[in-house]
RNA sequence: UCCUCGAUAGCUCAAUGGGUAGAGCACCCGGCUGUUAACCGGGGGGUUACAGGUUCGAGUCCUGUUCGAGGAGCCA
């Protein structure tokens, strides 16, 4: 007899082993006990046979309830009727422990309203579906770091409390420290090019926090961020890096959580075509390609996406309006995104409506060598990058003519005075591209204790 | 901040023009050797979000409040 994990168990057929886990749902019939249980790697259907484990034993099983705590012995065979994860795997179960008899759980297998969910988020999570979007979170977190460590990364940490704002004050969580105000950090950029100066290539990865009240399937006020950012680089170069690294996230959660992804019924084939190079398209061009399809709605046409299939999404065509020099709203990369198979780049956005930093082209200075990486299927910006200035002259007075103070600015300048490069750097957001992964509608999903706009419990 | 929609059993929902508040799931009891959200029979379970109004009579109509969902703006 040996304990054993879920996960392992297509290499025990025909060996005893106990398994340790929780009871995920329970059926009935007659003689016998079909225990679904979890144990965090996977789920095993337990068949408990009455003539196998006598009558005292298998009342116990029959009267289970769900979530109950179980240590439980038994045959390893294979079965193609079983169902669990990875499934068609299960266990003749011959001895029963319960370790804790559970009390009624709030969630059954039926369906739940998201409000019931969010308040029970702490059971919510060993939910089959959560469980998954979970375990895949995981493996693009654990890609993040090894495919940057690879390529001559380092891992730099940026502070958390912070003296003042990247871009403007309005979105920043304020926080009493030691009776001056402080901000709870909503990048680590600003850090990462005084580091790039002593380590070269650099990365910070961590929760970051906006204070926006956005109500929508795409914000959280608490999300984790990676951020690269490299000496000596310039845009094109940026772009990629960036193809690479996200093409490196998704094939590494297509072969670590095949499991996963099947049970939360992604469509795989779509993440397979995820390869380099993405299409690059500038913003003009981009514009242009939103006002025909903006054209062709309101004549009252169909417009098919990459695969031929209606645009998705589009409630109402006048919000698609835009004219040169205004931000993409959300309907802009919506019907962007679904016009590729793959994630798409859009650079060269307004100067003015970016952040101070940017680097404006030499040549057309009221564009700036921004680029969004805009994932597939609707999910919208999962990257922000750009080249930034590495002129003190120029970087101080686009601080003046954004109104910022410059004072809070004057190490941050400073970093251009002595061996100033070419830099650039991009930041990734960690449930945006697991919700795209997924392939779930709701960011919230993606973290185990999501913080929204009025919602901080549990 | 704005727009739209919503709140009825533990959960998901129904309740015809205003006329005795109902089903499925969950839970408890019984039945069945292959269930896949099992099925079959029985049982308990309600201050219809809150406050006020109209009415012989309000879950239903009106006013206000609270809370929630989706979206816009902003962003990853």
């Amino acid at each position: 007899m040996t304990l054993a994990r879920i996960q392992d168990l297509p290499r025990l057929v025909g060996e005893t082993v106990t398994l340790q886990g929780w009871l995920y749902n329970r059926t009935s019939k007659g003689k016998l006990v079909f225990l679904q249980v979890r144990d965090g790697t996977g789920i095993c259907q337990c068949v408990v046979f009455r003539p196998n484990v006598g009558d005292e034993l298998f009342a116990i099983a029959d009267k289970l309830t769900l979530e109950s705590s179980l240590i439980i012995t038994g045959t390893v065979r294979a079965d193609a009727r079983a169902p669990g994860v990875p499934g068609g795997y299960e266990l003749d179960v011959q001895t029963l422990q319960v370790v804790h008899r559970a009390e009624e759980y709030p969630i059954g297998p039926k369906e739940h309203g998201v409000e019931f969910l969010m308040d029970h988020r702490h059971l919510w999570i060993r939910s089959s579906r959560q469980w998954a979007v979970l375990r895949v979170r995981a493996t693009v977190m654990r890609a993040i770091r090894a495919w940057l460590d690879a390529h001559g990364f380092l891992e730099v940490t940026t502070p958390i409390l912070t003296p003042s704002a990247a871009e403007g004050t309005t979105t920043l969580f304020e926080v009493d420290y030691f009776g001056e105000k402080a901000y709870l950090a909503q990048t680590g950029q600003l850090y990462n090019e005084a580091t790039i100066f002593s380590f070269g290539r650099v990365y910070c990865f961590g929760p970051t926090f906006r204070a926006e009240k956005s109500k929508t399937r795409r914000h959280l006020t608490e999300f984790w961020m990676v951020e690269p950012e490299i000496a000596f680089c310039d845009l094109d170069q940026l772009l990629e890096i960036e193809e690479q690294f996200v093409t490196h996230l998704v094939h590494t959660a297509l072969r670590e959580n095949a499991n996963e992804l099947k049970l939360l019924g992604r469509d795989t084939r779509k993440l397979e075509r995820v390869q380099p190079p993405f299409p690059r398209i500038t913003y003009d061009e981009a514009l242009e390609r939103l006002k025909d399809v903006q054209a062709r709605l309101q004549r009252g046409e169909t417009v098919l996406n990459c695969d031929g299939e209606p645009l998705q999404d589009i409630p109402d065509p006048a919000l698609l309006d835009i004219t040169w020099g205004m931000d993409f709203g959300s309907p802009h990369e919506t019907v962007l995104t679904q016009l590729f198979d793959r994630p798409v780049f859009v650079t060269g956005f307004p100067t003015a409506v970016k952040a101070f930093y940017m680097q404006p082209y030499p040549d057309r200075p009221e564009i700036c060598k921004s680029a969004d990486l805009l994932a597939p299927e609707g999910y919208g910006e999962i990257i922000g990058g750009s080249e930034r200035i590495s002129d003190a002259a120029l970087l101080e007075q686009r601080i003046r003519e954004q109104g910022l103070p410059l004072e809070a600015y004057r190490w941050y300048i400073d970093l251009r005075r002595y061996g100033s490069v070419p830099h650039s750097g991009f930041g990734l957001g960690v449930e945006r591209t697991v919700a795209w992964i997924c392939g779930i509608d709701h960011v919230r999903e993606a973290s185990p204790f999501p913080r929204l706009l009025n919602r901080i419990y549990p």
